[in-house]
DNA sequence: CTGCTTATTGAGAATCGTTGTTGAAAAGAA
DNA sequence: TTCTTTTCAACAACGATTCTCAATAAGCAG
């Protein structure tokens, strides 16, 4: 997990995998490094984003890059309960965090706890495999639901 | 989470919302409840094991109660990296446990971790979430995808 | 037990997020 | 530059999941 990729740490770690640097992975990169605090996108928010912004960049494209980025580590794949995949910065402590999800509506809360990515790092450890992304997902009924007379 | 369901127990939590006991639920929770442990169903896995065993549910029902018991909290929903969701008893401790997951081969381990369960329960308890399910997916490469020279 | 209301089922069609295929364009090596 | 390899955009294809609808059967009140 770095913390700011900059145009030549990304061609960097591309490259030392045998993959390229191309404006497209660049401009996607900038797009998630410029989101709110919180924002989360799927890759039709993101291929939007990118329509309003004047770089068109395909949707094929958009989830070569989105899958590329996250087995890279470079972003996190959330599933958020919405029948879709939603991506995020992969970030360090202390802005890594995770997702309280109620279940009907989907209303999203993040929260963090210092435990979890130090849970998480020893249970990868100990079995040897290389830490990507750690994360709690708490599936659970928000307040209004819970008064919610509507059943399902 | 309740541990384990008998047929009355099965019938009054869905009743209780106004939903009915038929046949078909109570033989797909009873699959789940004899199934080995460390064993996830994905739809189709399920619907397969139900066949063999002659008791041919559809399709379209097997998608509906698996929903259906994972919105009750019965069953878990668990994302294992294979393009199609996966079903587990939702079990407390020390049953509960989490996922190691390999995003390159989706090679999976299971783990235990007692605080998990804690913290993932206070902060749902925080904003007045009712709980379902609290779940550490851990993303990450297993050491023979690591030794593997194949990119992507 | 009987009849009524309404949730549930099964079969297949439809949906929709995602992945695969293709020829063209661009990046990297020499 | 020139050659080789990777990536791109566009669109077709796929597959997991959801929807539709007529038939069936829980649950419940009498
Ligand atoms: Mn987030
Ligand atoms: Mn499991
Ligand atoms: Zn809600
Ligand atoms: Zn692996």
């Amino acid at each position: 997990m770095i913390a700011t990729y900059t145009s030549s740490s990304l061609k960097a770690e591309l490259n030392e995998k045998g993959w390229r640097l191309t404006p497209q992975r660049e401009t996607i990169l900038n797009v998630f490094q410029n989101l709110p605090k919180g924002k989360h996108l799927s890759a039709e928010d993101l291929y939007n984003v990118l329509q309003e912004e004047g770089a068109g960049i395909s949707l094929s494209t958009i989830y070569r890059t989105l899958k590329l980025m996250a087995r890279m580590g470079i972003l996190r794949e959330l599933e958020l309960a919405e029948g879709h995949k939603h991506y995020e910065l992969n970030q360090p402590h202390p802005y890594h965090h995770h997702h309280l999800i109620c279940v009907r509506c989907s209303k999203t809360i993040e929260f963090k706890n210092d435990q979890i990515l130090k849970i998480g790092s020893k249970a990868a450890q100990k079995d040897g495999y290389y830490l990507l992304d750690c994360q709690l997902t708490i599936h659970a009924v928000c307040p209004t639901c819970q008064r919610s007379l509507m059943p399902t």
